[in-house]
DNA sequence: CTATAATAGGACACGTTTGTCTGCTTTACA
DNA sequence: TGTAAAGCAGACAAACGTGTCCTATTATAG
C-alpha cells in the first residue's frame, strides 16, 4: 500500500512518540528494535525533519525528536510527506481526466473507500498508535521505554541487548 | 493504486470488451485510441495471454481477444496477474508479523477497507467497466466500435483520425 | 581547545518498473 | 509460393525505490 520508506516511518514515529516528549532520540534507538536499516531510516527522517514533521540536533546528545505533540501528528501527515498523495487521489484506472463529472467506471467505488481510509488516517494520531503499541498482548517486542538517563544507563541501551522485560 | 501495467490493462480490456465477442483486435486498435503506449500495452497483453485472459492470434488477421465472456471476467481476475496482490493483504506498517492475533495499530482498519475494494473489484466484470464506458456522457473519446469489415474500413481505422462521432 | 558523538548530505550500487527498438516467427491471402 | 501483416521475444535504456557507505558539519563534554 505505502512505500517502504512511508512504513518504516509510521513504525518510526510511533516508537519515536513512546519516548518522553521533548527528548532528543538517537536513530539506532528507533531502528536497532525495530529492525529498520540504520543509515536509510536515518535519510527518511532526515525528510520528515526538513518537512517540519520532526526536529533534529547534531552532535552529542542530538537526536531526533517530534516537532509537535505526539496527539498532533496524523498518520496522514506522516505518509503525506514521503509518498505522493496524489496517487490515492488519482483515477484508479490511470485515466487522465477522472472527476466526479467526468468519471472513470471505477470512479465512485474507489472515491468512496479512499475517502473512508484517508479520513481514518487523518483521524489516528501518533499518540494513538503509540498507546496501541504499548497494550499489545506480545509486548516482548516492544520494551518499555525509559528516560535516557545519565551516562551508563544511555550507553547501554546502545548495544543489542537482552529485552530485559521488567 | 495500482502498478502502470496494471492500469494500462484494466483500461485496455474494458476497451477490448466493446468489441463483438470472439473478435481478433488489433494492439494499435486498443493502444491509439487510449494513447497508451503501443509496445509496451503490446508486452502487457502478451503476459495476459500467457497467464489465460487472453487469446493471441499471430500473422494476418491476428490479434487479441478475450479468452471468456467479458462478464466472466472480473477486474481482480487482470490486477491479480500483473500486480502483487499480497502487498494488499499485507500489513499496512509493514511489520513482519501482522495477523489478527498480532495485530499492528492499523490492521482492523485496513483489513476492512482492503476487504472492501477487493470484493468489489471480485464483482466487477469486463462487461460492467465496458457498458459504463459505453453509456458516459463524454463519449467523444469513446467512439462507438463497430465490427471490423472488410478492408477501407478497418484501414481506415489505424490512423491517428478525427473523432468522426458519427 | 580538542576529542567525541551525532545528524546532514552526497555518491554510489542494485533491482524493478516502465518504455523503446529491432529482429524473428507465424499466418492469411493473393 | 511469395509477401505483407501481425504477435513474440529479447536487448537495451531511463527512471525510480531501496539501501550502503563515506565525508562533512555541528554540538557537547572534558
Amino acid at each position: 500500500m505505502f512505500s517502504q520508506a512511508s512504513e518504516y516511518a509510521l513504525r518510526a514515529l510511533t516508537e519515536l512518540a513512546r519516548y518522553p516528549a521533548g527528548e532528543w532520540v538517537l536513530v539506532t534507538q528507533i531502528a536497532d528494535p525495530l529492525a529498520i536499516p540504520v543509515h536509510y531510516l536515518a535519510k527518511v527522517l532526515q525528510t520528515l525533519a526538513r518537512r517540519g514533521v520532526l526536529e533534529s540536533q547534531r552532535g552529542r546528545q542530538g537526536g531526533f525528536r517530534l516537532a509537535k505533540p505526539a496527539w498532533d501528528i496524523t498518520a496522514y501527515d506522516v505518509v503525506r510527506e514521503l509518498d505522493d498523495v496524489r496517487s490515492l487521489e488519482s483515477c484508479v484506472m490511470g485515466e487522465g481526466e477522472c472527476s466526479d463529472a467526468t468519471a472513470c467506471p471505477l470512479h465512485s467505488l474507489w472515491k468512496n473507500i479512499r475517502q473512508r481510509f484517508v479520513t481514518a488516517l487523518e483521524t489516528t494520531t501518533l499518540k494513538d498508535l503509540a498507546e496501541f503499541q504499548e497494550h499489545r498482548p506480545d509486548s516482548v517486542r516492544l520494551p518499555a521505554i525509559k528516560t535516557r538517563g545519565a551516562g551508563a544507563d544511555a550507553r547501554r541501551r546502545r548495544g543489542f541487548g537482552p529485552p530485559e522485560t521488567g
